[in-house]
DNA sequence: TCAAAAGTGTTCAGCGTACACCCATGC
DNA sequence: GCATGGGTGTACGCTGAACACTTTTGA
């Protein structure tokens, strides 16, 4: 090492420190993205949106992340507040971070999806309903940038949906397979075939038997299963598994 | 919309002006990991590391976002500043935000990875060594939570090299199918079959037989081939493209 | 003529896909 | 007994995977 490199070394700490109490720092955000899936469609949490320019707009839902916390413990915050609901999953998707994207200043913002079983829950502050439910397919311009964070949402929740188990998240425990193949069908915007789908999702061996039935149906009563996690931790440690379909 | 309604968006607006200007704000920096690509090996642009309790370890290349910059904005910067190239492809992987993850405080960092190849640059500070290419398979302990956004970074390499036509920016304009199977083996760290190979890239269709051949070479020259960006640009817009292998 | 690397086709198994009829229940 | 949706098996084509010999050049 010679001298020089010491010198740098000293120079670039001090940067730092300087650096980090200077107006280099940014409000970050997180936007979440809420898929709520009641077995007819995918709906996605919107709230309006009280910032001009986007009076009257809707927009996700977003908060300022706070200094002791991790983007992933202020995605699962925003949700509780919202919801009520805990041990939800969500997942990161990317930072959005155009210059124009906030009306208030700079605002990078982490982009999440989280996954909601409708029939679980009842939005909180329903009375002077700024929060609502809109099915997808009928999402028009939303506030800010957030057509296209729910754009990229969107597109890594059909991704994850054939890669990992989180179909069944929005499903009740017991459930048939006819229920999960709509659930594949209303998320993926595909039509697929009965016994295909079948075969594929029973081929990987995680779904459990229950041997119930339906009851009150009026109609042939489907068999009811069950997904199972347990085994599913067990596998994928030591082999790939996908629920592509 | 009743007044409960609008006194609600008041204080919202007032809630976030205020939270704008407080300590929610947080340092955000970006981490790029710099593949070079040699024809040999895929190696990492690394430098030491002189913040403590980190001293003697290397890091990973990477800055404070500027008020005026965007995330990706950020990240072409700093490749210029430490390689003297521009125009490199570089992609965003995801936000780390871990609390303790940064000796100086909060620092929320949005990691990038970014190809070279290494023929093509020259390290600019090369004269005291504070950066040096080394190789992903020599890698051991890196300062901060840098192994994990290096690790992060190479699966998303690995994903991508399958599903868009990255692979070319890593070798010369003209290329043999020998050096571009070569690298696909040594990112993916597989060894595959020379004709299927061959038969897969150049079923896209997107592989220009240039009708010359190496020279110099004291065995049997192989036939050069130039990738069509042209066509590639024009065929995505309406079909899937795969670079699967 | 030898060494070194380039180039080339075919076979087979497994997977995805398409497809039509019978079954169990409530009314 | 009829309406409603649930449940099941097979045939075919395509794609991925395995595999060995000939060709061209420089030394």
């Amino acid at each position: 090492m010679t001298t020089d490199n010491k010198k740098n070394k000293v120079e670039n700490i001090n940067t730092w420190i300087s650096d980090l109490n200077s107006d280099a720092k940014a409000a970050v955000s997180v936007d979440c993205v809420i898929f709520g899936y009641d077995e007819k469609e995918l709906n996605v949490l919107l709230i309006d949106c009280n910032m001009p320019p986007h009076l009257g707009k809707k927009s996700l839902i977003g908060d300022l992340v706070k200094s002791h916390e991790t983007l992933d413990e202020a995605g699962l915050r925003i949700l509780e507040q919202r919801t009520g609901l805990s041990d939800l999953y969500i997942e990161q998707v990317r930072a959005f971070s155009e210059l124009g994207r906030h009306p208030l200043g700079r605002v990078i913002s982490i982009a999440y999806y989280a996954l909601i079983k409708i029939k679980n829950y009842e939005i909180k502050d329903s009375e002077n309903k700024q929060l609502q439910w809109v099915p997808l397919s009928k999402i028009s311009e939303l506030a800010f940038d957030h057509n296209k964070i729910l754009n990229d949402c969107y597109a890594q929740l059909k991704r994850r949906l054939r890669e990992r188990p989180i179909g069944f998240s929005l499903l009740p425990k017991k459930f048939t397979l006819i229920q999960l193949q709509k659930l594949y069908e209303i998320i993926l915007g595909l039509e697929l075939d009965k016994r295909n789908f079948r075969r594929k999702l029973q081929s990987t061996g995680l779904l459990i038997d229950l041997n119930e039935n339906q009851t009150d149906v009026s109609h042939r009563p489907a068999k009811l299963f069950s997904f199972d996690y347990e085994e599913y931790r067990k596998k994928k440690t030591f082999q790939s598994i996908s629920f592509d379909i």
